[in-house]
DNA sequence: TGTCAAAGTTAGTCCGTCTAACATATATAA
DNA sequence: TTATATATGTTAGACGGACTAACTTTGACA
């Protein structure tokens, strides 16, 4: 019984959760060379399958690429949840917080940002996609309000977290295509994190 | 004489100008379609050449691709300093309207803007765009001293330069990958552009 | 006018995506 | 327990794109 356990996936005919194989396979190879040299085929030679194995389990290429970006949304999302919960319960930290991660997240895989911040391919994907989109999206929303003393998500709220996300948006892209350097060589990250996000949120009715 | 003349480059052996040819069509491709879904072959078959003709003018496809970014940044060049031309001597709107340029540009040829603005290849093409862009960066940073009426392009121009810099890159993509209907359907641009130019400009020692 | 270099062509390799036909394991039903 | 259906693997191969090698045509210039 216990050497029935021990049998390596790889050695026996059925993998039991190849998709899965894949979608982790898939993750670290687009981490690390990016979308753009990523092949199933190399995927398929870490797990230990044929060429042909993924497409009992994806429709084709786009699809598989499409379920990385998907866990990438979800992790992002878990992330952002942690950072607010070490955040203090009020002020613009928590602001700063989410932002942060997103950016952070950008740093450390690229590859997976750059699919999340892509455009999907298909109408199904594209909805998956948003509807993950808006649950993360929702969370600055919230942030925003709490921050302003606001009860609703107004017109006014709106705005300024479509401003803070554009900016995070924009830095993550300079920073993982080696723009920054260009602009500024030792650009402090977190003190540009914070003096966008006073910008943004300052009271402007004065 | 008048014959030899009208005689189509297609049906010539030699073109003349394939190397041109090739980077139009290039161009117009990746404009259309983007750089994913762009094939050498593809340009081949729009000028009339075979597949291995254009291995006489570039190492190979990126470098095709980056003749064809280089091209792009020299234009966004033309355009901003047209777009500086007819906008007033002073005021904000000098810098407003570089920006809008930046993210015309980007919803006018989206995969041409992507090929700006990701990361070369090679070292030999990072130089080349590194240096093609500076010349655009150049502009903002003149236009933001002037607003301040500095002489000088210090730390706090160069701050700030980079916070523009950050939302038109950040507010381009959001545009051309159609995230921002998530955030706001009807986003007027311009008073958006304006919104942020006034934050990241405002005098903020008071 | 003859020769050389530039710039085309054809043919073919290699690699990746994806399909078709077939094989094997697992789950369910008899 | 055995039979069968289904899920999920495999191999073989079509097709297309990037790129190379060997060859051909053309224009330039001695």
């Amino acid at each position: 019984m216990a050497q029935m356990t021990e049998i390596r996936r790889k050695e026996r005919y059925h993998h039991g959760d190849l998709r899965a194989q894949l979608v982790e396979a898939a993750r670290r190879l687009i981490a690390e060379k990016g979308v753009d040299q990523f092949s199933v085929s190399e995927a398929c030679r870490v797990a230990n399958v044929s060429t042909a194995a993924p497409y009992n389990h994806f429709k084709n290429k786009e699809e598989m690429v499409l379920a990385v970006a998907l866990d990438g949304l979800e992790r992002e999302n878990w992330m952002m949840r942690d950072a607010l919960e070490a955040a203090p319960e009020n002020g613009l930290d928590r602001i700063i917080a989410i932002g942060r991660v997103y950016v952070s997240f950008a740093q450390d895989e690229p590859g997976v940002f750059r699919l999340i911040a892509g455009s999907a391919p298909d109408q199904d994907a594209r909805a998956a996609m948003m509807q993950s989109g808006e649950r993360n999206y929702d969370l600055v929303h919230t942030e925003v309000a709490r921050y302003l003393n606001k009860t609703e998500i107004d017109e006014d709220v709106r705005r300024r977290a479509l401003m803070l996300w554009t900016f995070v948006h924009g830095l993550s892209f300079l920073l993982i295509d080696n723009k920054v350097g260009l602009a500024d060589p030792d650009l402090d990250i977190d003190g540009f994190l914070r003096a966008v996000g006073e910008r943004v949120m300052r009271d402007d009715t004065v």
